[in-house]
DNA sequence: CATTAGAACGTATGACATACACAGTTTTAG
DNA sequence: CTAAAACTGTGTATGTCATACGTTCTAATG
């Protein structure tokens, strides 16, 4: 049951190492380093320094150990990746009384959304398999209760709540890398309005008409204002997330009896 | 104007490189070797081997040149796979009448999945701005039509279609994953109910409440028939797609002559 | 006590991206 | 018409990285 052996596909793998009870009264020396607390260290330097600079050498050095002390404990470095991951998300959020649907997602977007924005390395770690950590079941499961309060059946509920992470982790994907291209950016702080400005000026208008429809709109000031601050959700994601709301609602109204599809 | 300098920082390079054409009456001897050919080197690489196997290296070797003589058509790797996502994307779907809102946005929707499940290598190409290739941009071209004639203004035109590309994007990147770990596991090819049923063996109903309710609920074979064969959207992603056309939809119909937010 | 699984370590290997200097080739300036 | 300039393709070199393997030491078990 040693940790440096068997590499076998991976599902199982990436299981019994997420959830992995350390098994008691093994032999050898008391390990000193765990799964835990590497994937911890791993945290802290994405956390610091981004996803780039993280390598096992970093890790060990971090750690006071030599770089391939990490491999028994971790059989690769994907595989600690997923569980840097799983402690990156940390604790799900408390979105309040989940029969009341609409605020309890709002409320779940987010805070995923916040997460991103805190650790934008999570969006890079490849995502290999639907998520199976303590801690992104535990965000799943919160985000399954109103959903299901509001009426969907399971199979809806597991979709609708894919649907809605894919929405938040697609649009930080997009909006916070360029937030990370200002920070590299010495001169101008580019912004949507930037890229509009760019683009138009590449783009014939008889090959993309909505396209230059739309950005020259946008050019001339069409911003409107932010809505309030107070709304955590930035426009470009409410919106949406808001339609889809408004759509599941009045679904389960109609098929209030109905069957699954 | 070579390619072989300026490492600022990233916007303007990708463009020129994803829309150079060609500055006539250059010195030097004649290119044999264009972007564009090592671009499609590349998706040729990617679609048999997959990007694990994309290197430079190998690319060169594919064209029959050494190494580095990519490097004086194309500054980076990064910059490189921008330009073969770009032409891995290839010329956006026709998608009927654009004031046919529904169908529309569905058939485009349709054909993005189709296209990651035929280069499922795009989904790993990792995602640093805001969509700026010619043929990326064609695609939100037409998907921003039929969004435009349903009634959105710009703005919401934009952000919807952001929404519906991360809406694909993410639900591709979870259920093909799932896909490519069957053809690698020898055994059992595993689905969403295998899933399930080794999840449940680890969750404790008390933590995962909601979970567990899912996938029980799913084990018991509520898996429904799926539906129509000839629909292109799995259920995984149609659900969702439809309900926040729904959502669409009525949104217009509410706000028919205000103005944005 | 003797055995043995397993921990930490060092060294080694093989990819890989890319910097740099060189040699050959066209185009343009004088 | 010639010479410099700009550019292409090549070879070699460097530094980083993940990870395989053998060794040594430690502690729990028979």
């Amino acid at each position: 049951m040693a940790t440096r052996d068997s590499k076998d596909p991976d599902l199982e793998r990436s299981l019994t190492l997420l959830w992995s009870g350390r098994p008691q009264g093994r032999r050898g020396p008391r390990p000193r380093l765990t799964v835990d607390g590497i994937a911890r260290a791993a945290v802290e330097v994405a956390d610091a320094e981004g996803i780039e600079a993280l390598s096992m050498q970093r890790i060990a050095t971090e750690l006071g150990y030599s770089t391939m002390s990490l491999y028994n404990h971790v059989p690769s470095k994907d595989l600690l990746l997923e569980v840097a991951a799983d402690i990156g998300a940390g604790p799900p959020p408390d979105i309040g009384d989940p029969d009341d649907f609409r605020p309890a997602v709002r409320r779940w977007v987010a805070a995923l959304w916040a997460g991103f924005r805190l650790r934008p390395w999570m969006l890079r770690v490849p995502f290999d398999h639907a998520p199976v950590g303590p801690h992104q079941l535990a965000w799943l499961d919160r985000l399954l209760r109103p959903l299901l309060a509001a009426g969907l059946s399971g199979r809806q509920a597991r979709v609708a709540a894919l649907h809605l992470t894919a929405v938040v982790r697609g649009t930080a994907q997009i909006s916070l890398s360029l937030a990370a291209v200002n920070r590299t950016d010495d001169g101008v702080p580019r912004s949507d309005a930037d890229l509009a400005r760019i683009l138009t000026g590449f783009l014939d208008e008889r090959d993309y008409p909505a396209l230059t429809a739309v950005y020259t709109a946008e050019l001339a000031g069409d911003t409107a204002a932010d809505t309030a601050d107070e709304d955590p959700l930035p426009f470009e994601l409410g919106f949406g997330v808001d339609r889809f709301l408004d759509g599941v609602e009045s679904w389960v109204a109609a098929n209030r009896p109905g069957a699954d599809s």
